[in-house]
DNA sequence: TTATTTATGTACCTAGTGGTAAATAAATAT
DNA sequence: ATATTTATTTACCACTAGGTACATAAATAA
């Protein structure tokens, strides 16, 4: 019978570990008094912002509305914390990009990417430009792990667009002649380029603006 | 004979400050043992590098090979210094920019200063990318004025190429139904990208490939 | 020579950085 | 009720940031 207790009572843990993994319904000891996602929505919006090393540890605290203890044991480490804002920040608002591969056409994939890019740059609900870009394009000795792994997220979209193009090629929407990296690495330079034009102040509509310049060449099959 | 001797010393006085001002010849107290404007050239080797916020005094007085005490008495302050090795880096590596808008035609306007520009931003002999750029697209609260700064100078030769493109209809060398501002929004924002670029390892090659898809499309008169 | 001027070198300052130890509070498990 | 677990609070740490006071060195002026 002891073993059988026993049993139940492990399953029981189990259970509620993987509860809460989801929505955290119970816990074991005193429950964190702040949101976690909502947190790093928080943080995700200073780094966006002020960039890595801009961002200071007492801005943070202050955005999140906890104490820097709190925030150690709940994310680890500024980089810590970084990254997994950086991981929400593509879930969510750069979602848009990999959803416009999906488009049908390589010139639907290209406007689609753009405009929507366009949007989010000038967001006025958030910080203008792209956190891929401004989030520590230089840095101190001390951060050039988070400038790598930005130019590596950067560099590994415009891969994934080259490969759409290539496809695009096979599908007969894109030139066999036309060149699928080089198309790729256009499309990245203008919304790198848009980015730092959103950062400097450019419009909504200005943005729209150097879309139709880009579109008015787009290749033809 | 004491007037006349007074006279001659004053007169004296006078050419040696003028001589010092441009060749420093003879100064009056303990003569610097750095050259100024090398150890500027050094600064924005640094400033470029790094970003505003990147590099440290210690990093500075390093790579200048002088004490803080000789830099500050020098320069100013960081801040100074910043704007003194902008002043060199915009006199100096950038100044083909505009050179470039005194081409003939828009064509080669723009041509010239991409072409141009793919070569600086991968120079192998100096940081990769635009400090216009890099050097402070976010920071913290207490450096938004070198921001604002850099961000005006890069707005500033934006809307000199778009006089130089609005000339060009004038000239008949760009069709007048062509926008000019738009057009030179576009072309910062391919430079802006190509920036990107260069800071994240994209090769000369690799942005001339990108100026050959901008160029195979502009607007002919 | 002596006074004056400017630059350098050492040593230091305050403020702020990222990060943590230790006590306390709030929940669950037994 | 008590033990255990986890989170919060306060207070602090070592270190680095930008910046400077002060004594000294090296030149010119008188």
């Amino acid at each position: 019978m002891g073993e059988l207790v026993d049993m139940d009572t492990d399953a029981m843990n189990e259970l509620e570990t993987v509860v809460e993994m989801t929505s955290s319904i119970k816990s074991r000891g005193r429950p964190r008094q702040f949101d976690h996602d909502q947190a790093l929505d928080k943080a995700l919006d200073v780094f966006w912002k002020r960039g890595y090393e801009g961002a200071s540890l007492s801005e943070l605290t202050d955005a999140l509305g906890i104490n820097r203890p709190s925030l150690y044991a709940a994310f680890g480490n500024k980089e810590e914390l970084f990254r997994k804002a950086l991981d929400r920040y593509i879930a969510g608002p750069v979602a848009y990009a990999s959803a416009a591969l999906q488009q049908p056409t390589a010139r639907k994939v290209v406007e689609t990417f753009l405009t929507d890019s366009a949007l989010l740059l000038t967001d006025p609900k958030t910080p203008h430009g792209c956190m891929l870009v401004q989030g520590a394009l230089t840095c101190g000795e001390g951060a050039q792990a988070i400038s790598k792994l930005l130019a590596d997220c950067r560099n590994s979209f415009q891969d994934a667009l080259r490969l759409r193009l290539e496809r695009a090629k096979l599908d007969g929407d894109l030139p066999v002649s036309a060149d699928a990296a080089g198309l790729a690495r256009y499309v990245a330079t203008i919304h790198q380029g848009m980015s730092v034009q959103g950062t400097s102040g450019a419009t909504h509509d200005e943005l729209l603006g150097v879309i139709a310049t880009v579109m008015a060449n787009w290749p033809s099959a």
